[in-house]
DNA sequence: GTGGTCTAGACCACG
DNA sequence: GTGGTCTAGACCACC
């Protein structure tokens, strides 16, 4: 299980390991129903404070992504159907990033193009 | 020209803006050369502090999407063919919202689908 | 006898297995002087740690809702007139709910409404 | 605005707060578009850590009790209808007070004339 | 000045 | 051993 910390990035530590535990989830590298490494040992694994891994497990759980089991550990829910609410998310971002993607000059096939290569990495036909 | 600020949103106010310039530009309301307003219009216009909207346009200048013209205001640039740079930022942004979708349980071709739909209200074919 | 444990839940287990025991002792379900289960077989039925169990009965004669009665087992007690105790306990418990309830927007016959259909299951007229 | 703590309690002191902060709410000491104190004043006030306060208010908004609005402040939000998850929370915590008073003997009129005490308390006729 | 983030280190409840 | 809670103190982003 690789995660790579950027310390000196912008974007918040917490932040960066709940994009790259989602990519793990979504590359299928961490299944449905398996354990994520406890807060203390993830934390000691990748340098950071046990807080700041703990932040990130709650943000999953805040995300429906993981359940956190007290005082047993956390582990990755069942993929359903998306929510209403997930829905949104999902459609606000890629609003964000398309309008981006348009402003460079990138045309819509290269765009579709590149998600398509992403997406082939991730699970599900 | 529209702009929606949502205060009590987790998202800097500056970085709201800045995104709804990038749609606005995508959505060819406002197009290369146009002269965006004035610092200080835009922030009374929003009821946002001038920093702030000053804060937006000047990362909008280090994404090369605008050019600020000292004593003289902001204007849109010329959309050209993406830097290497700009598609490393497109890049890792679409994976980051690819992965969601798909932890999310959403298949490939919904995901496409709703891609498709938001670009057809950006620019060119 | 139904005891439902959810182990993903922030309650601790414990507090679970105190609180649905209680509700069978106010359905009527568990009769005075009836033995629960003990703590071995109680435990194994719910798949829950010995000590998980012991510590709930251990819970429940704090309240003085049962009686442990070492090497026999443990009985529930009669039912007489609450102490000063635990109609503190009842009274502090209900203002938290109470406030809960009318911050969430709703009115009062809407509330009492609610507490009558919960209390027609429960003992005495 | 009183707010009292007790640190010896075996409730976690930022559970404290959000309960007392729900009672001065309920009560309407507290208003809608209300400003919460800060963090840090609050936090002064109490003799706690901000972090404790911290997670108040944040467990007060997951509620939807309060905005944060980030570095603006928190302020309580319109009261409107429940929610069915908040209707929820409501019905499994009165189902359990409700029970715990019965297996006191406490009998029903004696437990609703508490319960219309405390709400007289209340906000709304 | 405000909340956001992060660290370091501690004790406790739980299982 | 695990997560939960709390403290103390620091720096930063935002407004």
């Amino acid at each position: 299980m690789f995660i790579e910390i950027e310390p000196s990035s912008e974007i918040p530590i917490y932040t960066q390991l709940v994009n790259q535990l989602i990519e793990l989830i979504a590359k299928g590298e961490l299944q449905p129903n398996d354990t994520l490494p406890s807060v203390r040992s993830l934390a000691a694994d990748l340098g950071v404070n046990m807080h700041t891994v703990n932040k990130a497990y709650h943000e999953l759980e805040r995300k429906r992504i993981i359940r956190i089991i007290p005082k047993s550990g956390a582990v990755v829910s069942e993929i359903t159907t998306p929510t209403d609410e997930q829905l949104a998310t999902i459609t606000h971002a890629l609003k964000t990033v398309l309008a981006e993607s348009t402003v460079y000059g990138m045309n819509k096939d290269e765009v579709l193009s590149i998600a398509l290569t992403i997406m082939s990495d991730y699970k599900e036909g």
